[in-house]
DNA sequence: GATCAATAGTAAGTATACCCACTATCTGCG
DNA sequence: CGCAGATAGTGGGTATACTTACTATTGATC
């Protein structure tokens, strides 16, 4: 009888085509863009402040655990975005009367303001994230990277909620 | 005279489908699989640090700047990953003799054991990060992404260099 | 209505991931 | 040779992004 050879695959490993590591360096590239345009505007806000800041306009009053969920974050992460935002004057948290665990959150008239300045310049620079790709495969792309966020939504630490409390 | 009204657009801004929101949340899912993963095998090793490790077993040797270049991290960032891979025993780093200013950073005998212990496992897991896609959308995922951080390369404060010394 | 489990927020700890500025060293050029 | 500029690594600072553990509440159940 012969020998079975087993071959496991190869011991090396080329890290530049697997999914973590391209989608780490998108994560890169995004960041970068978006840091770089925000500056520009001379309001420094970083992508989870201005996530935060955006869906605290469209329901205002969230608590700190909502917000969190609503923007797939970490509940303790959050409380330090809401930290800062406050110390810039951008929001304001309140005890919440009929549940006083929670801390009610609502932008601030400056908040408001600034938000709805930096809308436009978000949209904007959206595209040049995703530069390389045609319209096609942008559209291709944003579809797939959307199907695997949600078919992995409760693989992550901080999954995306939306509607806690129905 | 009719006074024009300019529309420039709505002023909500609707996140969940947009390419830093989707790409952040991949991240977390793909580290989140990664450290599961790796928890499980005894090694809690991050992903920063088997990459790191990864490449230095393919060019044992470089430098810290080489090697941030290689997987394209931060150089900064990569000073304390070597740190804490050194204290753990995986990694040494020695003045290189022929530029003082630089450090050669090679895998110890524990180092290398380990990560031949990994690789197999990190391999095996790389299709549960993208789940809820069949093969042929896989491939075409990764096709875009790798796109994608090829043509933004330069946008990321920390982009990938290879051979930085032809 | 008292107790118990669940929840909201925080605190403290670790590890990225960037910034800027600084020292030490090297290289190129005159 | 000497000096200017570039480079390697670090130090200090900020902001995520997670962990576990803790307190203060609340709601659910007996």
């Amino acid at each position: 009888m012969v020998a079975k050879i087993m071959i496991r695959g190869p011991m090396k490993l080329e890290i530049h085509n697997m999914a973590g590591h391209l989608i780490r360096r998108l994560n890169q590239i995004s960041m970068s863009v978006f840091n770089e345009r925000m500056r520009a505007t001379g309001h420094a806000l970083t992508s989870v402040q201005f996530a935060a800041m955006n869906a605290l306009h469209a329901k205002p009053g969230l608590d700190q655990a909502s917000l969190a969920g609503v923007i797939a974050y970490d509940r303790a992460t959050i409380g330090g975005v809401v930290d800062r935002l406050e110390g810039k004057g951008l929001v304001k948290r309140i005890v919440n009367e009929r549940d006083r665990r929670a801390r009610t959150i609502t932008l601030t008239p400056e908040g408001e303001q600034i938000l709805h300045e930096l809308i436009p310049v978000v949209k904007r620079f959206q595209d040049e994230i995703l530069l390389g790709l045609n319209e096609a495969e942008r559209a291709e792309f944003l579809r797939l990277a959307a199907k695997v966020a949600d078919a992995g939504n409760h693989l992550s630490r901080a999954p995306l909620i939306l509607d806690r409390k129905p």
